[in-house]
DNA sequence: AAAGTTCGGTTGTACGTATAACTGCGGAGG
DNA sequence: CCTCCGCAGTTATACGTACAACCGAACTTT
C-alpha cells in the first residue's frame, strides 16, 4: 500500500560507496570542518551523482527542527498587478538564502487566514510574511506571533510586528519638489479620495504635497487641491475644472496614476498638449498605464520589490525589532513634465 | 544548541489526556473508522485544544512519503500582471484539496530552473506546475518527469507533459464572429507581430479571424490584414492607415489590447468616435488597458485563472495523460463595439 | 464452560536524517 | 616498549508521526 515513489536515500548511497550513512551525511553537509579523506569523499560524491541522490527535506526538517521555508500570506493576490512584484522579490530574497516560499492567498477571508497560518506553522516555516495589497493599518492574527513575522505594505494597529511600508509622505513631497524644481508654481493636486478614508496613500501624499509647496515658499492655494471618491470619472471632472480656469495650473499632480490619466483625458478634451501646455505627474507607476500613455507618465513608483526583499531579509536576519520601516518611492521620469522658462 | 522552538507533540497531548500517542494519532486522523470511545476522544480533543497542539508536517511527510505540497515554477512572475491571477487560482485550487503551494520564479534562467526543480523534488512535492508567462512551445527540464507535472500557458515541444493553454484560434474566431453578428462586413485586423514569430497568439488568432470571415461568406480582403512588430507605435500607424482609406473598415480587431489601443489613438487623431464611427475589439483583457479606456474596450479574456485551476486539478486528480487542453477565452463585453444598421 | 469475537485501546517500529559518542589504527613522544 | 593522541571513520539514537501487530476484558456463540 505504501507507495514509495521516492528515490535513493543516504543508506543507498552509503552502500554504493562502501561507507556508512553517517559518512555520507558528513560529506554532504560538513563540507569544511569534516574528517573524511579526500578519497572517500570522492567515492561518496560519485555515488551520489550516480544514483541521483536527493536529500529528503522532510527528514532533514524533522531532525533539525526547522524547514528553510518562508510563508507568504497575501489578502488579494490577483486583483492587483503589484502582487506579482512583491511576491517575486520576496521569493528571490528567500531563495538567495536557501529558503523556499510557501504562498497562500486568503482573499481577505479572516477565517481562512487563521487556518492558513495554522497550516504554515504546522509546516515549521521559519518565518511568515504577511502582505497587504494596499497600504493600510490592520490587525493581524495572533498566531503570527508564534514565529518571526513581518508585515508588508501595512502597519499593525498595535505596532506589535515589524512592518515595511512605502514612504508616502516623502513620495508626495519628492514628486512636488520635482515639479517645483522645474519652475512650476501653480500646481493642481487631485487626490484619490477624501481624507476621511484615512489611507496613508491619501493622507500622506497630500501632506507631502502641501509641505513641499510650503517649504518652497509658495503660497498654498486651496482651490488647487481636489479630492475624489476613488472613481476615474470624478478625477477627470476635477482635472477638467482645474484646466478650465482663467489661470489654470501649469502642472497637475495626480495622487495616483489613474487620477493622472484623468488629467490626460481632460487635457485632450480641452485641446491641451502634455507636457507643452500642462505637465502631469502621477503616483504608483502602474506599468500598463504609466508606460503606455502618450506621452509616458512621469510618476512615483511604489517600492513593491524593495518591500518584498526587505521583509524577507528582516525575517532571515533573525533580529526581532518591531520598527516600521518606510521605503523610499523612486521617481520614474518619463515625458509628461516639462521645465518652465 | 538545538533550539527547539516547536510546540507540543502528540506525546505531550497523550500524557495530558492519559492515553498513548497512538490513540492521539487515531483520534486526529481516523475520524470515522476509528475504534476509540467517545469519551476518550473528547479527552484527547480537549487536550489538543488546551495545549494548542499542531501536527508536525515534517514528521508526517516523512512517515507518509508525500508532503501535500505542490510546486509552482514560473519564468517571469512580476513583469506581467497575469502572473498573479494564475498563481492565485492555482493556489486556491491546491488549498481546496489541502495542499499548499511552493513558488519559485526563475526569471527564465535555465540553470536556476534546474536547481529549483531539484529543490522542489527534495521537498517531496506531490506535483509541479510549470507556468509560462506567455503562450509558446518550450522544452522542459527532464527532472519534471520524476513527479506528476503539468505545463500552463505553453506546450512542450515533445508533447511529453500534459498542458493547459488558451484556445487562441477559437478566441480569434469568436471575436470576429461577434463583430459579424453585429453587422460588420469590412473588418480590419491588426496583428501583433509577423507570422514568423510562430507564437500561437499571433498565428492562431489570425487564423481564427480569417476562418470566421470566410465561414460567414464574406470576402477576405487581404489589404485589411496588417502585421506589426510588437511595437505600439507600429500598431498605431497601421490603424491610422486603415482608417484613412476611402472605404475604411467599420470595425478593427486588434490582436491584443495594446494594438487595439493603437486604434483608439488613431481614431482620436482622425476625429473618429468609438464606437459610433468605428468599432474596436481587442484581445487579452489587460485590466488596466481594457477597463480604463474610454469607452471600455470589448475584448477576449485570457483564461489565466482557469488555466491555474485546471492545471492543479489535473495534477491532483492523479490521472496521467499528456493531452493538451485548450481553454476557451471568454468574451468581455464593454462599449467599443456597436451594432450596425 | 470453552471458544470465539468484538471493543478499546497499547506497544513497537519505520520513515531519512544529523550528530554525539565511540572505536581501531598508526605514529609520535617519553 | 608502553602510552597517548589524532585520524577516519562507525554505531547508535532521536526527531514526531502513522500504523501494523498485539492484548486484555467483556460479551457472544455453541
Amino acid at each position: 500500500m505504501t507507495r514509495r515513489r521516492s528515490g535513493p536515500t543516504m543508506h543507498d548511497v552509503a552502500r554504493a560507496a562502501g561507507v556508512s550513512q553517517a559518512t555520507v551525511s558528513l560529506v554532504l553537509n560538513d563540507a569544511e570542518g569534516s574528517r573524511v579523506s579526500a578519497e572517500t569523499r570522492e567515492r561518496v560524491l560519485a555515488a551520489v551523482a550516480h544514483l541521483g541522490y536527493r536529500v529528503n527535506s522532510a527528514a532533514k526538517s524533522l531532525r533539525e527542527g526547522h524547514s528553510r521555508l518562508i510563508g507568504f500570506i497575501g489578502d488579494i493576490v490577483a486583483s492587483t498587478p503589484f502582487a506579482g512584484e512583491i511576491i517575486e522579490a520576496a521569493q528571490d530574497r528567500a531563495w538567495a538564502d536557501g529558503h523556499l516560499m510557501l504562498i497562500v492567498n486568503t482573499g481577505g477571508d479572516r477565517d481562512l487566514e487563521e487556518r492558513a497560518i495554522d497550516s504554515l506553522l504546522s509546516r515549521q516555516v521559519d518565518g511568515i510574511v504577511y502582505a497587504a495589497m494596499y497600504h493600510r493599518r490592520l490587525k493581524v492574527p495572533a498566531a503570527l506571533r508564534e514565529v518571526p513575522s513581518v508585515v508588508l505594505n501595512a502597519e499593525t494597529e498595535d505596532g506589535s510586528l515589524p512592518a515595511v511600508v512605502p514612504d508616502e509622505y516623502a513620495g508626495g513631497r519628492a514628486a512636488t519638489q520635482y515639479l517645483i524644481d522645474r519652475g512650476h508654481e501653480r500646481i493642481g493636486f487631485i487626490n484619490i479620495n477624501t481624507l476621511e478614508s484615512r489611507l496613508p496613500a491619501v493622507v500622506d501624499r497630500e501632506r507631502g504635497f502641501l509641505d513641499a509647496v510650503d517649504a518652497a515658499g509658495l503660497k498654498i492655494d486651496r482651490t488647487l487641491v481636489k479630492r475624489g471618491d476613488g472613481d476615474a470619472e470624478t478625477a477627470y471632472q476635477h482635472a477638467r475644472r482645474l484646466l478650465d480656469r482663467k489661470r489654470p495650473p501649469t502642472a497637475i499632480f495626480g495622487a495616483n496614476d489613474r487620477t493622472a490619466w484623468g488629467a490626460y483625458q481632460a487635457a485632450a478634451d480641452l485641446g491641451l498638449r502634455i507636457p507643452d501646455d500642462v505637465s502631469v505627474m502621477g503616483f504608483d507607476n502602474q506599468e500598463l498605464i504609466a508606460a503606455h500613455l502618450r506621452p509616458g507618465l512621469t510618476t512615483m513608483a511604489l517600492p513593491f520589490a524593495e518591500m518584498g526583499r526587505q521583509g524577507v531579509a528582516r525575517l532571515l536576519s533573525g533580529q526581532r525589532g518591531t520598527e516600521v520601516e518606510a521605503v523610499t518611492c523612486p521617481l520614474v521620469e518619463r515625458a509628461s513634465v516639462r521645465s518652465l522658462g
